[in-house]
DNA sequence: AAAGATATCTTGACACCGCTCAGATAGCTG
DNA sequence: CAGCTATCTGAGCGGTGTCAAGATATCTTT
């Protein structure tokens, strides 16, 4: 069964069992959470033997590589978005920001996989090096737009960095019941991103000029 | 707790086996790394079978539990030096930054199986909220000797909330092979991490006045 | 179209895992 | 001493990641 209108694509003996794992990945992540993310579960829920996943993926490591490397897809789209939308460079920062933390308190399953496997091979994924439009550009050139010395490249690779580590760190503890109290304080869960971001400096309309 | 000088304190059948365990459960992890922590080799290790453990902890994740506790303490007198090595409070919070970072760096597998199991419970260890002299106590209180007004606490908590998430983003960042090159660039890991600190507006020297 | 090569999937197995339970053992209490 | 309770062992359950061998479908070559 060739979909499209070519014998090309991947239409093998199952038709795209690599991309019915990452599915079936996913929609098991989002339904029982990381721990549940087994690759006999993961081969059950796409219908097939516990050992076919191994004609496609090295290890189980490899297909969750697969589905972080989706992950960081969403991320980069979540960004996109948010920059278009905002009206100026400032608040372009602000709004990566907090686009940023939504996309992980909204995935956190996804989030975690992501870093999880980033942080076993200590080594960021490859869009995050390798191509021109991925998440890590859009918070450095927004940076830029918004009136950093583009040629001041250590400069702008260390503002960028902070500004990473800040939503990476704020994304991680936003989940923890402590802050609760202190996101009712400020009105919800969006103003205490804010409020955050602005004591960390960043992310701060009135911020980096 | 009767745990003077007569047979009281814990010496059981074994003498103090939770403590062994937790002791092998360490001696693994910095061994071994996180993945190969499992209940059975920690008993191993310990000298027991496989069950004796379930005598001392619930489960497995109640094990994992101690270990962490064991590594919030080991947090806050890290913090506790750099506090008081300081010969300013501006310094003092510089050095803590720094040395959060370092311990997580120095402790990889236990600073990552701190985090796990809180954010297994989405509830930070109860020594973060409990006592009187913890890690966030000790940020939050130099915050106040550094010229914070310590009647704004929703002001306080906001800034020490921010440090702990710049402190963390920062912690699991600097792991990532992506920034050797902007460590050795700004003359290595700790001119690396004040860097970044500096970038986050926070930590910074001339901070928070 | 027939035959062979190749990719895909299944079956079965191995070692390890978390966890439970019945029974053996050691220490405490009366 | 006996009785009791806490501690530890052993065997076993279902689950996991992974591999090797065989079956099956697709592609290639003739």
């Amino acid at each position: 069964m060739r979909d499209s209108q070519a014998a090309e694509a991947r239409p093998y003996h199952h038709g795209d069992l690599s991309r019915a794992l990452v599915d079936a990945a996913r929609r098991l992540l989002e339904a029982e959470g990381p721990s549940a993310l087994s690759l006999r579960a993961v081969a059950r829920e796409a219908g097939v033997s516990p050992a076919a996943p191994y004609h496609h993926f090295k290890d189980k490591g490899e297909l969750l590589e697969a589905v972080a490397h989706e992950g960081w897809d969403l991320l980069d789209a979540a960004l996109a978005k948010a920059k278009a939308a905002a009206p100026s460079p400032r608040e372009a920062m602000s709004n990566l920001g907090v686009a940023y933390v939504c996309f992980a308190r909204e995935n956190p399953a996804l989030y975690r996989v992501m870093y999880d496997t980033a942080r076993d091979k200590a080594d960021l994924p490859d869009q995050m090096q390798e191509s021109e439009d991925n998440a890590y550009c859009k918070v450095r050139d927004t940076m830029i737009e918004g009136g950093a010395d583009p040629n001041d490249t250590h400069e702008i690779e260390l503002a960028t960095t902070a500004a990473w580590c800040s939503a990476h760190g704020l994304a991680e503890m936003a989940g923890f019941k402590q802050f609760e109290h202190i996101k009712a304080a400020c009105g919800g869960e969006v103003p205490f991103l804010r409020a955050v971001f602005a004591h960390m400096g960043l992310f701060h309309q009135g911020g980096a000029d």
